[in-house]
DNA sequence: GCGCTATCGTTCGAATTTGAACACCGGGTA
DNA sequence: TACCCGGTGTTCAAATTCGAACGATAGCGC
């Protein structure tokens, strides 16, 4: 990489606007999550990714690439999670190795009681802002950004 | 807000994009800067605000809004970064009560040997990522959500 | 079967973040 | 002057996250 290509007016306004928005974003689904539910936004996306599972279970390791996040965190989370009464742990009968995190009825519930509010304010902060072309651009462009990010697992660490 | 409008396949498109981006990003981000420079992303951003501020400074306060910290936040990480010789405190003198955090020169030096391979990254895995179209309505659709979001107080808790 | 490597989930300590007090002081107001 | 209000930065405990290490075991080649 010769002398560094800095980034264009445009470029950088891109930038920025995507780091502002990722970080208030996240703060205004965590409030409004916790509030409504009592639930952090990690916790929201752990239940809603079992409740998109077949049988609404899943591997802890899956679901720990699921949400990006560590699997020492994954552990502390899902522990919270069955302290709760949202989710419990079931053994892997073909290798003893693995647990499952499975959905309870209370976890599908508050889940159910709580994406409505959540789905609203995503749109109000930021589907409802984009004009069409934009949405379409946004899904294109970080589509193919994430993709790629997931993609080549050297610097990904795996999928941590 | 009558019944819930859910996401269409494009509007989840998006949003699973926008959210996968943004923590992937944010880990290699995390990731390079504390391999190349010892220093975490908020670490490196806190000394990019103040590099780009009037005379290297910035007003705690300021501070902790411009990137999106809480107070408390900000009170540890400049003192991590003070105590690494990166930052100093400065009182004002026409307000005791006002405390400016200043870029020393080893935190500019620091500052400028990470930025280079921290714009590549940023490049890398983003900006060149999009086309030109993909990039402008990246900028303005999410440049006008961030402005939503910072302009209603009501909700943002002020600025934390 | 034996040994080796990789994977799985957990554990543990340290680092960080959070949110609610807290102490301090400037600026108004009586 | 005395009083309160609002903003400033800090402190503190609790919650969360991180990263490395660990014990257990599958999968594979021998």
């Amino acid at each position: 990489m010769g002398r560094p290509r800095w980034l264009s007016a445009e470029e950088k306004r891109a930038w920025t606007a995507f780091r502002t928005t990722a970080t208030l974003l996240h703060q205004r689904m965590d409030q409004q999550l916790k509030r409504d539910a009592g639930l952090s936004h990690l916790q929201y996306e752990i239940l809603a990714r079992l409740s998109g599972a077949p049988d609404g279970e899943l591997r802890m390791a899956e679901l720990a690439c699921a949400v990006s996040n560590s699997k020492s965190g994954l552990t502390y989370q899902i522990g919270q999670l069955e302290q709760a009464g949202l989710v419990r742990r079931r053994a892997c009968e073909s290798d003893p190795r693995a647990v499952y995190a499975v959905l309870t009825d209370e976890g599908t519930a508050l889940l159910e009681g709580a994406a409505p509010g959540h789905v609203a304010l995503v749109r109000e902060l930021l589907i409802d802002v984009l004009t069409p072309e934009q949405l379409r651009a946004l899904a294109d462009g970080l589509g193919e950004a994430s993709r790629r990010m997931l993609a080549d697992g050297d610097t990904s660490a795996g999928c941590l």
